[in-house]
RNA sequence: GCGCCUGUAGCUCAGUUGGAUAGAGCAACGGACUUCUAAUCCGUAGGUCAGAGGUUCGAAUCCUCUCAGGCGCGCCA
């Protein structure tokens, strides 16, 4: 509906232009929005408020002459008009909401779904937990986060790849073996000086155990190195295992494992620092490598390698990205950790550097999860080793809850997790109160077809809904495919949440007020379809949001 | 010291990218089940949008400064 409201406007001020009574600067972009307040109508534009000063009109003028074409040249309003310093305020005519439910009947599970991304090739890389230890609630929340942002992105019409950054090399998985190695020591009885910020789990005593069953004792006897190389490569591959598991249930897939260990094995990171040396990036300094990321926004030049020869972490994260890019993807979406902000800068310089146009790299920042139970804060603290795992709080509070909670925040903004409130059933949670209005509509239909009516029956009947309510309805379903395309092109998944409890507030408002199933058959079987719809759009965003939609409750 | 994020109702938060009289949910109070699920709905109350300037037809939103909280500022990963 607003495409045929932006295209009526869009046509009219071209006539206007043509008639040389504006003057329409570059990138002109009339907003159009939705009012607050239901006496300025369905759609209202600022049109004309933008165009008074480079046309050098009266804005009020210049909006009566724009609403008196519009008028002219379509039948889609009962009203346009005037209001305040020039808004133009558009009345759609009862009657022509409906068409929205024909599509949805039509369309069902890819209504919603758009051109917009246009097949673009689009990667988003997220949770990323190294393989030292189980996923956390705050990688919990990045999983949820990135997933639906991936499923948005897929609706929004884009090609998406959901990629896990797997950092298998270097000193925190030899950390992971000597810890593993230190425990699997004491379990044999013998002496063993635990490291000093060795992973301090429960899991890693659980790991050792399994060594032991499968190796028996024949650690003792190997070389140091040998032993370590051993523990780390089990525990590595069993917690990635796990994490791979904790995903699962938690309705997360990722089509790709990149695994930091094939950048060295290709020689990826050198061939990488060749390019950018050769590129003229970098320079030498106090025997170190740099790279010049201040060409590049960023606000200090970064070292690539170490005056004795190592490389730092940013160099083979360059490669990485390179990577990304010689994939073919058009646009990169990595999601952090929000501490991690300062990493943003120079990470952005390097993929500009490499070619990248300005479009292509998001960061996305994803602020703290505190836990809380019943308003008191829950613990966590990486360094005891004693965290809440994103299991536990699955296992607690189920994963329709926790995905839903962890999608109703902005995700620069800190998430406070209640897990009492997360497991009620009552009406202070708001998952149960969407899936709750889903299973209502659910039990309608059902009954309907008791008696062998069927929603499609309602197309015929679309002229019989023109209550308020009914039309609020068909507006809520008719902002859906414009709320997925913003929560796109934004990046800002929550906006579906938002919308879907929307949606739920405006049903169960209808449902109080009206009865579905009634004497009037024609008015059934239209409402019927109404609801059925609602149900359909109520659902597509559920599975966005990897949430179940129940039949019953 | 420098940088990033945040500051909106008692609490938790939205606010369609600068639009009209700033909105939800929870908590509080008062109402609605002979009904397709009352796990719901309706109503009342609640505000110096942290503060002060500025930009303009118009600011919670943009610019500057101040205050408060969080997080970063390594030849660590």
């Amino acid at each position: 509906m607003k495409d045929k409201v932006e295209a009526v406007l869009n046509e009219v001020l071209n006539k206007i232009l043509a008639d040389g009574n504006i003057t329409i600067p570059e990138n002109f972009k009339p907003g159009i929005n939705l009012p607050a307040e239901k006496q300025f109508g369905d759609y209202a534009t600022n049109a004309a408020l933008m165009l008074a000063k480079p046309s050098k009109k009266n804005p009020r003028e210049l909006a009566t002459l724009i609403s008196e074409k519009i008028q002219d040249s379509s039948d889609l309003f009962t009203k346009v008009e005037v209001a305040g310093p020039g808004f133009i305020n558009f009345f759609v005519k009862a009657d022509a909401w409906a068409g929205i439910l024909e599509e949805v009947n039509k369309e069902k599970g890819h209504f919603g779904r758009s051109g917009f991304g246009a097949g673009k090739k689009v990667q988003i890389e997220f949770v990323s937990a190294n393989p030292t230890g189980p996923l956390h609630v705050g990688h919990g929340r990045g999983a949820a986060v990135g997933d639906t942002l991936a499923r948005i992105l897929e609706a929004a019409g884009f090609d998406v790849q959901r990629e896990y950054y797997v950092n298998d090399t270097g000193n925190q998985m030899n950390m992971l073996g000597l810890s593993v190695l230190s425990r699997y020591r004491e379990l044999l009885g013998q002496t063993s000086v635990f490291p000093e910020n060795g992973y301090k789990g429960d899991y890693i005593k659980g790991t050792a155990e399994e060594i032991h069953r499968i190796y028996g004792e024949s650690l003792l006897d190997m070389p140091e190195a040998e032993a370590v190389s051993v523990c780390r490569d089990y525990a590595g591959k069993n917690i990635l295992e796990g994490i791979d598991n904790d995903l699962r249930e938690f309705n997360v897939n990722f089509d790709m494992w990149f695994s930091e260990s094939v950048l060295y094995k290709d020689d990826m990171v050198g061939k990488t620092l060749e390019t950018m040396k050769d590129k003229g990036l970098t320079f030498e300094d106090d025997g170190a490598l740099w790279f010049k990321s201040t060409a590049y926004g960023d606000e200090k030049d970064r070292v690539l390698r170490k005056s004795d020869g190592a490389l730092t972490y940013f160099a083979p994260d360059i490669a990485y990205h390179k990577n990304k890019l010689e994939r073919g993807f058009k646009k990169i979406i990595d999601i952090w950790g929000a501490d991690h902000h300062g990493y943003v800068p120079r990470m952005s310089a390097a993929m500009r550097a490499l070619g990248a146009d300005n479009d292509c790299f998001h960061a996305l920042l994803i602020q703290l999860v505190s836990l809380v139970r019943a308003g008191e804060p829950v613990q966590m603290s990486t360094r005891s080793g004693e965290f809440i795992t994103l299991k536990e709080v699955v296992d607690e509070v189920g994963k329709d809850a926790a995905r839903f909670f962890f999608m109703m925040r902005r995700c620069d903004s800190h998430l406070v997790f209640d897990l009492e409130l997360a497991k009620k059933r009552g009406e202070e949670n708001p998952v149960f109160y969407v899936q709750y209005a889903h299973a209502r509509i659910c039990s309608i239909v059902k009954k309907a077809a008791l008696s062998d009516q069927k929603s499609e029956t309602g197309l015929k009947y679309l002229k019989k809904l023109l209550t308020d309510d009914e039309i609020d309805l068909m507006k809520m379903i008719a902002q859906y495919p414009d709320t997925v395309v913003s929560a796109a092109s934004d990046l800002e998944p929550h906006r579906i949440a938002y919308y879907v409890l929307d949606l739920a507030t405006v049903f169960h408002r209808f449902y109080n007020k009206n009865k579905v199933i009634g004497e009037d058959y024609e008015l059934s079987a239209a409402r019927l379809l109404l609801v059925d719809c609602v149900r359909q759009v109520i659902a597509n965003c559920l599975l966005m949001m990897g949430v179940d939609a129940p039949e019953s409750m």
